[in-house]
DNA sequence: ATTTAATTTTGTATTAATTTCAATTTTATT
DNA sequence: AATAAAATTGAAATTAATACAAAATTAAAT
């Protein structure tokens, strides 16, 4: 895991979001932050159990649901049984690779939802979310076709 | 609930999709004809358990399996933890009301995801899927603050 | 029409992610 | 140090969905 952000920051970067920064949530936040392939509580889970033997499923629930209060992170609901958890925050679609199961960004603009159906009403949130087999995947297939 | 369709039409629709008509396949595609609303497993069952009292839960998952197998519904993963089913499998997008629960269609352009980062990806599906206060909802708040 | 095979349906048990909640531990305040 | 508040834990409960074998129904073969 990539070390990029100081004790210093993550308690700041949680502080500016209105969490007091335990030991717990830092774990979490830097977990997040260094790994962005939009992990499940239970990714977060295993990964740092190793660093705080102690550590509870619960804890890592609530962590997450307070995160999400204090929209420090988006779930993702992509048709699997476990829910994701994205640090970016900013407007972006999802892309689950069918085949290897990542989960990839990209951009959209937010004015799709400029419709006549919807003028009245109040939007809080947006998400898109497809479905399909990845470049790297496809290409792996194509591969093996040649041969 | 409004009867819209002969037992023959029914029977027809099913077998279109390479699909053998049984009873209780038949009461289910009835149901989903009859209330576009998104229904849950549950709503299905619910909704038939009456008129096929030996009906089981079972059979209702079994059967929109199946559906979902040959493009005669579409599952749709709303944030909430049952799934919902739509009849309608024309690509649009859905806007989940969170006060009163309604799920609204609305038109997209398919093309919002024709961008550079998704090039060379195979696209199988696509979920929009917007939260928020739909227009009743709203003008009901709105009337209470007048007061 | 009867027997046999294939399909559908049922009901029970299981799975597994998430939630609940009281007890314990840690941290902050007096 | 004593007390109060907040965070964490661990075990139990919840529940939508799945697995699967037995029973019932339907279709095919004799
Ligand atoms: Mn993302
Ligand atoms: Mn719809
Ligand atoms: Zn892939
Ligand atoms: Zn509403």
């Amino acid at each position: 895991m990539k070390m990029t952000y100081t004790i210093v920051e993550l308690r700041d970067y949680l502080k500016r979001h209105d969490i007091k920064p335990s030991t717990i949530r830092i774990k979490v936040l830097e977990y997040l932050l260094n790994n962005r392939i939009h992990p499940t509580a239970d990714d977060i889970y295993q990964s740092l159990i190793n660093d705080i033997p102690t550590l509870s499923k619960t804890s890592v629930y609530n962590t997450l649901e307070l995160f999400m209060k204090k929209g420090v992170v988006n779930a993702l609901s992509l048709k699997e049984k476990e829910l994701r958890y994205d640090i970016n925050t900013y407007f972006h679609g999802h892309f689950r690779c069918e085949i290897c199961g990542n989960v990839y960004d990209f951009p959209v603009s937010e004015k799709i939802i400029a419709v006549e159906e919807l003028k009245g009403f109040v939007i809080r949130n947006v998400d898109i979310n497809v479905y399909g087999i990845c470049k790297k995947c496809n290409e792996k297939i194509k591969n093996k076709e040649e041969k």
